[in-house]
DNA sequence: CAATATTGGTTTAAAAATGCAACTAAAATA
DNA sequence: TATTTTAGTTGCATTTTTAAACCAATATTG
């Protein structure tokens, strides 16, 4: 990646981690079951190098976890912790903005459903805490 | 940015857009008021070339729309078109991660509030239709 | 148990993207 | 009219990415 961001705010902090090509693909591949470096380069195609500083990357900033599963061997098993796991709904954000924005109506590749009823989610949306939508200029940043 | 994703993944496909180090910085400055070349290359910090190629890039994606402002001249205003605004919930989404785990509770550098309450607004989550939240491993991916 | 295949990388070289400074033309301002 | 500002473009050095070859340790097959 390139020079990193140095403003103090979250979206460029963010980008820092996940802001190229790759990364939020990778972390897409953990939320559909990899756990293997080849199952992660094989799934999004990146080189094997590339892969490799990444997952570095992504342990060093505690979202990815390294661990051992072949008995003292040089097998391993990578795992989202708890900090990667909430980058669930950016990821699924994403997907739906991508799903609603880049295909024609009706030619969306997959959607996203639960698992037990099989129904679609909901859209993710902008709320006040009373539940009530929030467009974009209902909402500003206030700096601290 | 480096080579397109092929894969048919809305993910990926929105990655070919916004997975760089700079676009998604673009579109906050559009978010919080920005309209003018100079003002997106100074908020960012991005390079005069590398806003010229996104800007271009954004609009043949239909997410920027370039306006003549200057009486037929060379002076333009850059704004988001309903498909940029569109990623409204994708940059409160990442705000939202970056600002809870990248900075020590309490060192948040600024946060999102209701501009007619000033109140905060609320956590973005992944839901299903009839309200319940949903956590990753009650969601899958239905390809069609 | 020996031979083969797989995993999880590293290394290298070429191609592409980025960063930075210098330059420019038109328009706005003084 | 002279100066400054805007909105870029151009060129070059640096950094990243891509793709392929290579490798050591482990797991699988016969």
């Amino acid at each position: 990646m390139s020079r990193d961001h140095t403003q103090a705010c979250p979206v460029a902090r963010s980008l820092n981690i996940f802001g190229d090509h790759w990364t939020m693909l990778i972390i897409r591949e953990f939320f559909y079951g990899a756990s293997r470096f080849k199952q992660l380069q094989q799934e999004t195609g990146i080189a094997k190098n590339l892969l490799s500083e990444r997952l570095k990357m992504l342990v060093e900033q505690g979202i990815v976890e390294k661990t051992d599963v072949g008995e003292r061997g040089t097998r391993f098993a990578y795992s989202l912790t708890a900090k990667g796991e909430s980058l669930f709904p950016v990821l699924v954000c994403i997907f739906q903005w991508g799903n609603r924005e880049l295909y024609g109506s009706g030619n969306q590749p997959a959607e996203l459903v639960e698992k037990s009823t099989n129904l679609p989610i909901a859209k993710i949306q902008v709320m006040s805490r009373d539940g009530r939508l929030l467009d974009r200029n209902a909402v500003k940043t206030r700096f601290l």
